[in-house]
RNA sequence: GGAGAGAUGGCCGAGUAGGUCGAAGGCGCUCGCCUGCUAAGCGAGUGUAUGCCGAAAGGUGUACCGAGGGUUCGAAUCCCUCUCUCUCCGCCA
């Protein structure tokens, strides 16, 4: 959410920014109902200032047991007129409301104007594509051949999209949790948490999943919860309507969940295989900074992230969103993308990006930098450390040899038994 | 799921025959005084949001006593609904 103030204050500046999106956003609209709203607020307030005055006479009236009957029965009049104009103040606050937690962020200065992924910029580029002296097959071929991935039963169980993990499918996706929450708590000193997946409206109204993207979330009707798209909502709501004390920033915290997504608009865009689930694990990285470093925490936390996959020794590169391509609540996003020998091309397997104070004013998280200055917005950042599914696809792919077998990468064998080859 | 208790300011905790309560008192914190350091003592101050006036200091209006609604000229106080916390019982990984 933008702060109306500045949308009051900067109109022009933040039309201009805003139109570099993909998308339209009507802020003249905005515009006239605070004037509304700030009309009728004048008006709420005027007339309660003179029911409180009044009742103040009345009171003393009162107390000397003189007749107030002509106050009251005057107060009886202001008090349907507060009414009344209470009620359409509420309306149209609801309404500017509503319009504000659909207007997404500002992209930040630093992010390339462009229309679509085809206008983003590669940033830099690590390791090299492995070469293979055979044709190598996709991760779903070898999978199903080693008994590790079962589509058939996964789709029985659930549906599409739905997929079971077996033997050492299971197990690897076990290790490669364990490994990435192993680094991330004692090399990268994130605090790790294990939230409720389940969340209610406001925490992934705070986020901004909703009031926009409902339709990309399961949701259970009774009681009113969604199933996480991301540890991102349940992580960053943590701190929700609290304020942190400077000294304690920046916190960093690291989490493993399953996530949750309906891929609504993604039909015919990879079926097969596991890239696109409907239920997938992730490790998220989640960082709360002061305004003034949020962006060199940014650098760090997509360095945190690659990490990952440097340890692993898989091809990659990294991708600076365009304006046109950047998502609803980030300022800036670097996509790091996996090689995978079988597109060959890159897959996205991780999203890093600072929210600046987007989130946070959504689901008033702030800070105080001194312990009597005034509470600010704290900046949310948030990045995929990795996304599970898609690393052990990335795995298979790249480790894959010619008689179908899968070699296990290094500093993955210990968590699986000392396994160095599936198959 | 059943029965009961509770939710007040940074914390603790008063306040229920409705009116001058944004809210006693204490703790904590800040500033000052005092004492050879620390502690104790004394004095003053100490919520949030938002509008208006002011260069600023500050002044002033409005709202907020878990949330929402109702009764009333007027609600922290009365009524209803909901949420959360705690205790006991049941069930359960």
């Amino acid at each position: 959410m933008l702060d109306l103030k500045f949308i009051r204050e900067n109109l022009e500046v933040l039309k201009n920014k805003l139109s570099k999106r993909n998308l339209e956003i009507n802020l003249d609209h905005v515009i006239e109902i605070d004037q509304k709203r700030r009309e009728i607020i004048q008006e709420v307030e005027t007339l309660r200032n003179e029911r409180n005055t009044v009742s103040e006479i009345i009171a003393a009236a009162k107390k000397e047991k003189k007749d107030a009957s002509t106050e009251i029965s005057r107060m009886k009049e202001v008090s349907q007129k507060i009414k009344g104009a209470d009620t359409t103040r509420e309306e149209i606050e609801a309404t500017l409301r509503d319009l504000l937690l659909r207007i997404p962020n500002i992209p930040d200065e630093t992010v390339k104007e462009g229309k679509d992924p085809s206008d983003n910029v590669e940033v830099k580029r690590w390791g090299e594509p492995p070469q293979f002296d055979f044709d190598p097959k996709p991760h779903w071929e070898i999978g199903e051949k080693l008994g590790i991935l079962d589509f058939e039963r996964g789709a029985k169980i659930t549906g599409a999209r739905f997929t079971l993990l077996k033997g050492a499918g299971a197990l690897m996706e076990r290790a490669l949790i364990n490994f990435m929450l192993d680094l991330h708590t004692r090399e990268h000193t994130y605090q790790e948490v294990f939230p409720p997946i389940l969340v209610n409206r406001t925490s992934m109204t705070g986020t901004g999943q909703l009031p926009k993207f409902e339709d990309d979330l399961f949701h259970l009707v009774d009681p009113d919860y969604f199933l996480i798209p991301t540890a991102e909502v349940p992580v960053t709501n943590i701190h929700q309507e609290e304020i942190i004390e400077g000294k304690n920033l920046p916190l960093y915290y690291t989490a493993y969940t399953p996530c949750f997504r309906k891929e609504a608009g993604a039909y015919g865009k990879d079926t097969r295989g596991i890239i696109r689930q409907h239920q997938f694990n992730k490790v998220e990285l989640v960082k709360f900074t002061s305004p003034e470093t949020s962006y060199q925490e940014l650098e760090a936390l997509l360095n945190n992230a690659e990490e990952v996959l440097k340890r692993l020794n898989l091809h990659y590169r990294v991708v600076s969103l365009c304006t046109g391509d950047l998502g609803f609540s980030a300022a800036k996003t670097y996509d790091i993308e996996v090689w995978l020998p079988s597109q060959k091309d890159y897959k996205e397997i991780s999203s890093c990006s600072n929210f600046t104070d987007f989130q946070a004013r959504r689901a008033n998280i702030r800070y105080r930098s001194e312990p009597k200055s005034k509470p600010k917005f704290v900046h949310t950042l948030n990045g995929s450390g990795l996304a599970i599914g898609r690393t052990a696809v990335a795995i298979i792919e790249n480790y894959q040899q010619k008689d179908g077998s899968v070699l296990v990468p290094e500093v993955l064998r210990a968590y699986m038994g000392g396994m160095t080859k599936i198959g």
